[in-house]
Order: C-alpha cells, then structure tokens, then sequence
DNA sequence: CGGTGCGTTGACATTTCTCAACTGTTGTGG
DNA sequence: CCACAACAGTTGAGAAATGTCAACGCACCG
C-alpha cells in the first residue's frame, strides 16, 4: 500500500524500457509481499484487486474442476508477471493462485489505480501490451503442444521448450515441477508419463535424473516432437 | 495505405469507447481488403508488416507441421481481429491466415506506423490491451479444453461455448468448420469425431445435422464436457 | 520408527488411432 | 445433362496407445 523502491521494478523484463517517471508511479501502486509455499494469493472467482510479479520463488496457477480435480495452468518463476489481464480487463480472478516456495517474493500492484495511470500513460500501456503479448505467445505454443495426439510427442515438444544446460555428452532439462503435475500439464497420467520416460531411457534419448532430465540424443526427441520418430517397434 | 472512414473502425468491439481523434488516427492507417475464399493474407514467418480486423466472412489462421499437415490455430469471424501480437511485439507472423469466404473483408492497419502512435496515445493503447485481454482468455479456455483426456469430453466443452440458439425442442450449434478441421482442432481423428457423435445421437443427446449440430439434452452434455457422465456403458 | 505421498511397475480394461471400404456431395469437363 | 474425379464423412475391424487399478519401494517428515 505504501510503495516500493522503484528499482524493485527496474530489474523486471516489462519495465527495462520505462521512463524514471512511470516506473515511480508503479512503484507507488505497489508492495512487496513474501509468501510462503502453500500461500494462497487469489481464488477463482474474486474480484481481480492486484496482479503480481515474481522476484523469486515460483507460483502455480490452476483451477479447480468438480471432484476436486486439480487443472494446473502455469507454473511462474521468477521475472514472470501474471493476473495482468484479469486486473485490465476482466471482472474476475480466472484462477487460483498460490505460492510454491519459502520464501516467495512477490510484487503486488494495486489494479485500480493502475488501470488509471494506464490510460495517461502511454509507455506504460506499451509495457503491457508487450507483457500480455508474452503471455499469448506462451499460450499459442501450450496450445500447439496440447494439440500433439501422442503423449510422447507432447512431452518431447515441451522439454525442448525448457531453459537447458549443456552438459558433457548432453542436455540437462531441470523439471520444474512434480512429474505428477507435469503429466497432467501434459493432458497424460502420471504412469503414462513414466513409462514415456523408461521408454526413452531404454532407446538411449534420454536418461530420467530426479528432478531433471539429461537428454542424450537431442535429434530424436526433436523428430518425437513432430511425429516423425514412433519409437513403439524399436522396444 | 490512402486511410478509410473512421465509422468503419467504430463498429469494432475494441474501438466502441475510443475518443475521436484516436479513432481518426488508426482509420488514415487502415484500408479496407476485400479478398475471395483462399486467398492467403500472410504466411507463417513473413514480417508482421499489418493486422486485420474482419468485417464480414470468416478468417483460418493455421500452421503447416512436416509433410503439409495443416493445424488450424483459430477461426475468426466478424468483429474480431488478429495479428496485433504479431505486429506490435514480435518480428514475424506465428502462423499462417487465409481468407475462408468469398467475399471476406477485412480492415488492414498498418503495423510500423500503429507501433509509434500507439505510444503516444494512452486511449489506444487501452484498447489494444483489452484486445490482447480477449485474445488471451480464449486461449486459456483452449487450454483447458485441450486438458480434457477424453474426446468426448474435449466436444462437449467445445459445443458448450459456441453461440447457440434456442430452437423448439433443443439448442442449435452451427458447426463454423468442417468436421475434419474441428477434430484437429480437438486433437482427435474426424473418425473419432463421427463416433462421438454417433453415439450422443443413439444416447439422445445431440444430432448432427450437416452443418449444425442440434442439442437435445443439455444437462447431459455439460456433465460430458466435465468428465461426470461417461456414456460407455450405456450403449 | 510409522505415516504420507510420489514415482515406478505390472496386469488389465478401454479409448483412440490406423487402415480400409463405402457413401454422398460437389464441382468439372465432356 | 451426365460421367467422373475429388473429397468429406461414415462405418467396421484390428492394432496400438493410454487410462485404471493395485502393489511396491523410497524419500521425507513428523
């Protein structure tokens, strides 16, 4: 409520570009809030009072079908900003949201005045026209990965996606998620996905490591990800 | 590139509340196309030099995998837009657009010179952000759709949310595309597609009728589309 | 120590895909 | 106007992929 140190915002990929100006005025909408994992930040359904970016920690996103099936969206790191476009343009919170680690370090800003600023301040609504434009771009490809009818294919398409290290005779894929939550990110279930994974390792592409992945033969799991490769004759 | 009559922008969902002199603007950056079924507007990886608004007809956007196979991103018809990502923050269109009636008009704005103006004018920039706002939830909604693992669970979200209309008995879907490209667009096969039906119809659900799919039980679609009824037994 | 929950594996049921044949429609050219 | 090709849509039979259910190991945490 109070304000931040505009140069909390500085460091954050939307406002690299924005005018000493706007940036003071954001900051003054806004507050830094630290969660801890578990930590709800919205429900679905409320009334869209603030949108938030990640400084560090992460963040899931998801809804709640009935029987309580849990549908995660997205899961955020830290740079990522989410909840714009429900505080722009839209009555309510879209989905749930809560926090994945201790610490989680968030910047909130207010949406009211937001919205208001906005419409004066032209190399703001840029920021966010460039921001929400991101947002789409990820969402066409989830898209895109979902639209993929093999469930290996859809792994394939999304680890090659995924910020990696080259590693010796590899690429070192971390997962950012429980493989549980990761299947169902990828429309499959959980023993679906292992078995893709033994599949994998007993074809010599890749090699499962707890929580990250070392992908040995790059082609092949490009040639999964379009559909070229079978790898069902080849046990 | 001559500029066409700002009453031709007005009508345009997200220009009802833009001032005059906005309007104004964006009209002398616009011209009007009217193109024939088929007829390519960009292709996938060209310069996102302009974005269009459709006026009448109907617009694919798709992309081209290995060997031609065609996935059909969205159907869009009057009153919506496309590209304004593409064009306001990305070098090159995401995919490819044709024109799917004849005659589908369309109102072209020009990119490069929206971009500056867009800065300037906070009122634009607003309404370009509500835009995105629009884009972005309905992809969310594919997103879940697409998160669905049965098929006809994934047909029935899909019917769900088209526009209807109440006809005597049921509710009346017009179908916007060929069987064939809504099973892509479903991630399914057009046979399973027709199997799906086929057995909503024996259930005395729906009817496919051509072009159009008439609803019969409603309530029973909706616990389709959310997993709640299963529909195997029941032959 | 137990408990709780993730991940793996196996056996089995089911859905969906694949391939192929057949129908009906549409549009073209004779 | 008809014959024909081309293509969407349907249906069937069999194969393959995936989901379901259950058991087990294993780590983590009280």
């Amino acid at each position: 409520m109070s304000g931040i140190e505009p140069s909390l915002l500085r460091g954050l990929p939307h406002f690299r570009s924005l005018p000493e100006a706007s940036l003071a005025a954001v900051a003054r909408l806004a507050r830094l809030r630290t969660c801890r994992a578990g930590e709800a930040l919205f429900a679905e359904g409320e009334p869209a009072r603030a949108f938030y970016f990640v400084r560090s920690g992460a963040v899931k996103l998801y809804r709640l079908g009935r029987e309580g099936r849990e549908q995660v969206l997205h899961h955020l790191g830290p740079g990522r900003s989410f909840a714009e476009a429900a505080v722009l343009s839209m009555p309510a919170y879209p989905a749930h949201a809560v926090a994945l680690e201790t610490p989680t370090e968030l910047v909130e800003v207010a949406g009211a005045p937001f919205r208001e600023r906005l419409a004066g301040d032209g190399e703001l609504a840029v920021a966010m026209v460039a921001s929400l434009s991101m947002w789409l771009a990820g969402l066409a490809d989830r898209v895109e990965e979902l639209s993929l009818t093999s469930a290996s294919a859809r792994l394939a398409h999304h680890l090659l996606r995924r910020p990696a290290r080259r590693e010796g005779e590899g690429l070192a894929i971390p997962l950012e998620m429980a493989k549980k939550e990761l299947a169902q990110h990828l429309a499959m279930t959980p023993e679906t996905l292992s078995r893709v994974l033994r599949r994998w390792q007993d074809a010599g592409i890749a090699r499962s490591q707890g929580t990250r992945l070392l992908v040995l033969d790059e082609q092949r799991l490009d040639a999964l990800a379009e559909g070229r490769e079978d790898l069902s004759g080849r046990a």
